[in-house]
DNA sequence: AGCCGGAAAGTTATAACATAACGTTCAAAG
DNA sequence: CTTTGAACGTTATGTTATAACTTTCCGGCT
């Protein structure tokens, strides 16, 4: 079931919600339930092959290999695309504020809606 | 509205979800439903006086009174309280790195998960 | 073989979060 | 004193997520 959900979230670019996962894989499987698309993505997101969009209450496939650090995601707002890429420079900046007032990061949410380059071209080239 | 709404948030430091804040009006106005709390929600947000919490799906009063930058929002998963700053390094670092791919930022989620301070004293006195 | 135990998935039901669509009120502009 | 538009009320429903319990299946044990 993992395998199914990661197959179908990597078949797009585009960040799917529990439910559209849900939708493609009753196609094949009918009676299949959401718990079961919650329990296959929360197993996919410990073994960081997913991560979770928090501000789209979405999912997509992990587009790295390895992560050295928390994961940057970059929403484009026009084609609705993600890329995802990380900064040691980013996680460095935020632990030395966190450090200031004693504070233990755990898990960092960093999401970036705005415009991506192919989107952006495209528009000024109209 | 939006100012019994603020009331409402100003009076903790741990975020409360839409129906949270609702729960609370409601002694006041029994027949309040979600669409007024979410609508006064909106302007607020849109104020800057509220921030939304992507990852809990939840809101909390704005703690500075004017920002330069997107906000840093700090919460504790131990206590609940979130805390607020911003960091015009940060940004300039996620600037950099989205200059580098075309992309155009026009919202910025910074969220970090971890203990505060103050409960890690308070574990490590323990 | 037959049994046991545990992990994964199925199943049912419901909780929690959010908004569409339309109606009402009311105050300020014309 | 009508028009108009913003704020709010109301109803209904859509969307996201999980609790709680059952079943299935596989692997080790006797």
């Amino acid at each position: 079931m993992q395998a199914q959900v990661l197959d179908v979230l990597r078949s797009c670019r585009v960040p799917m919600s529990a439910y559209d996962v849900l939708r493609c894989l009753r196609e094949e499987h009918p009676r299949l339930a959401p718990p079961t698309i919650y329990r296959a993505l929360a197993a996919l997101m410990e073994r960081g092959k997913v991560h979770r969009l928090e501000s789209l209450n979405a999912f997509v496939a992990c587009q790295c290999e390895r992560h050295r650090d928390a994961p940057i995601l970059w929403v484009c707002t026009d084609c609705g695309v993600v890329e995802e890429n990380s900064s040691t420079d980013l996680l460095t900046a935020l632990s030395g504020i966190a450090g200031k007032s004693g504070f233990a990061p755990m898990r960092h949410v960093i999401e970036v809606h705005g415009r991506c380059g192919a989107c952006g071209s495209a528009e000024s080239r109209a």
